[in-house]
DNA sequence: TGGATATCCTATTAAATCTATAGGGTAATT
DNA sequence: AATTACCCTATAGATTTAATAGGATATCCA
């Protein structure tokens, strides 16, 4: 299952991506127009700014912006970010590596073979959408 | 994540199905050779069954057994019974489709968008996947 | 300079899910 | 009748997720 962390994160990159200028949009909007506890979106937003994804600016008139082109943010990356490893087990993961405990040989695990498929399959494509393919 | 559950069942399965003849093989067997818990698997086992992939035998000499070749055997099928729906998100979901609550209109989601594109990779790797392809 | 605004940060809680264990019941075989 | 091995329910511990609370910090503007 997509976390509603991720789900948020990504509904509301979407909505600063929509934006017609990059004026900083204030939180509480976002969790209005998405209907997002707005609290909830506050560390979700601040972890996409940690992360190199989003501007802040605070005080009046502020709020957040996109720093990239929205066809510039590839969703390999947020995904990373917002829901962690791409790969469903770190034995096929490229960025989260780890061994299984309980495997002998990773070359003859079934489970191994299946994931690795998988895990090709949601690289390609996340590699293959940007932010602004989400849009409209 | 992929669930230890289904690790285990992938696992379970593989192994029954690499067996020279169709002789019923014990939990115990089985939980040994793929160092899994015992009791845990045993709930696992008895799922696969109620689910129609394995049969089992009561008694001494008794166990575990594929009921289809591993050929017939999809992992599409495998995939729902074990870990849940193939869809991250129940509003993309063929089987276990449900509406978001918070999302006003499906066609102007970006999370339905991506989501949506996520769900046919990986139904087309399951589909083209049977018990058969993970051995060896 | 001070008040209003809005992000930043930490801690905590409530709920849900996952993993595993316990303990006995039931059916089949010898 | 005894042994074997699956069958079933309940429960507990651990982890993760989702959300809330409360205040600190920075910025703007009159």
């Amino acid at each position: 299952m997509l976390s509603k962390k991720t789900k948020y994160g990504l509904k509301a990159l979407t909505f600063l991506a929509s934006q017609k200028d990059k004026a900083p949009i204030q939180i509480a909007e976002i969790a209005k127009e998405e209907n997002i506890s707005q609290k909830f979106l506050e560390s979700i937003l601040l972890s996409l700014k940690k992360s190199g994804f989003l501007g802040s600016k605070k005080g009046k008139g502020g709020g957040y912006y996109l720093i990239k082109e929205p066809q510039e943010v590839l969703m390999t990356d947020v995904m990373r970010v917002l829901e962690g490893p791409i790969a469903m087990v770190p034995c096929v993961s490229l960025n989260f590596y780890e061994k299984c405990d309980d495997c002998p040989d990773e070359k003859s695990c079934s489970v191994n073979k299946l994931m690795l498929k998988v895990r090709d399959a949601n690289l390609t494509i996340f590699r293959n959408n940007t932010l602004a393919d989400l849009i409209q």
